[in-house]
DNA sequence: GGGTGTGAAACTCTTCACAGCG
DNA sequence: CGCTGTGAAGAGTTTCACACCC
């Protein structure tokens, strides 16, 4: 859904009123029957003959997608990674802004990256419910992790980004996405290592 | 894959010598079943009646992801993400060294970062031979993605690690793994949003 | 004609459950 | 007895192919 919302940005662009599953298939590699059922599993988009219209289901994607509206969100380990998300732009561009930023160093808290000023821990909560924040990026390290994340819950949050290399325990409800670097470079020399036997 | 192998690492530490696959279920979050069909796809690393030997299936595990051996990398585009990326320092206790690091700014081709000093796009193919590079990752905007890659290709690497959000052509025999917050992000806006019409 | 939406078939992935081995 | 390895069942996902509507 995430890549054919940003592939009707493009073709928006470019001034297309109405496209195909069969064009949505050539730019972004899924075949068109594919997009034709993900599309159907939420309403009946497309018209029969002509295709999808590229604004109205713009529109559509991004009501399904939560991005027709803003989300406040906190990032918590102000690490290289943490600091390089903070000044990502695309975040931004797609309605997501960083609302706080925390972390247990005492070294950084309370200093400046990308216009806010680092806290800590112990003053989530609060500040969750200050903000209005709902979603959380968590770039702590691994050993860290599993204590955040149980911060992060007992604060109201139910949505979280994990970047950190651990496999989380969240309660019901609690939605997590795991971003893991370790695994994608590992597959990539396992594939590599595949070749040199062949 | 990946997963197992680092949970072995935290086993090994504390001294198990042994480990079954309800334990592994227990760490990872996998099913036992998955964990044994798993490990079986690759050999009969188990022994019945006691579970798998810690340090004999974490040699298996790093020969299968090739992470028995050095990999050296090329990092393309020295952006946020692409500093954070090279001064990470779990590639290198993966055994993946950045050996090199490229951009098309003029602005940034000649500053050091991390001890390496940024080339031009146009040195790859001379240093991909000169180095031995087998795997890069990209961090360049979604706009260059595409011809960067073909570079990458053409100098002969195989295995690409791409951040950039866009879908990439690439011909048979090249493997990409992407890494899309877009995507991530999105689908934690989404369930976000199902929760507020429920 | 053109292209969606969708049953049905094919395929893949996961879980169950247990034979068989240590 | 304990735990792996694996057929078989079950669940989920993708592809095919075409009725149906614009």
């Amino acid at each position: 859904m995430s890549t054919y919302l940003r592939t009707l940005g493009l073709e928006a662009a470019s001034g297309t009123q109405s496209i195909s599953s069969a064009r949505l298939s050539e730019v972004t590699g899924f075949t068109a029957a594919q997009i034709r059922r993900d599309l159907a599993n939420f309403g009946h988009f497309g018209r029969r003959g002509v295709g999808y219209s590229v604004e109205g289901l713009r529109l559509e994607l991004r009501a399904i997608l939560g991005v027709d509206i803003e989300w406040s969100v906190a990032l918590i380990g102000v690490g290289n990674l943490g600091k390089a998300l903070l000044a990502y732009k695309g975040f931004n561009q797609m309605g997501f802004t960083i609302a706080a930023a925390f972390d247990n160093d005492q070294r950084k808290v309370g200093s400046t990256l990308s216009g806010l000023t680092v806290e800590p821990i112990s003053k989530l909560a609060e500040r969750v419910r200050e903000l209005g924040i709902q979603l959380a990026i968590m770039t702590t390290p691994a050993e860290a992790a599993q204590e955040v994340l149980d911060s992060l819950v007992a604060s109201g949050i139910r949505a979280v980004l994990n970047f950190a290399p651990r496999r989380l325990r969240a309660p019901e409800g609690v939605q997590i996405s795991n971003v893991d670097l370790t695994i994608e470079v590992e597959y990539l020399s396992h594939s590599l290592s595949q070749r040199r036997l062949s």
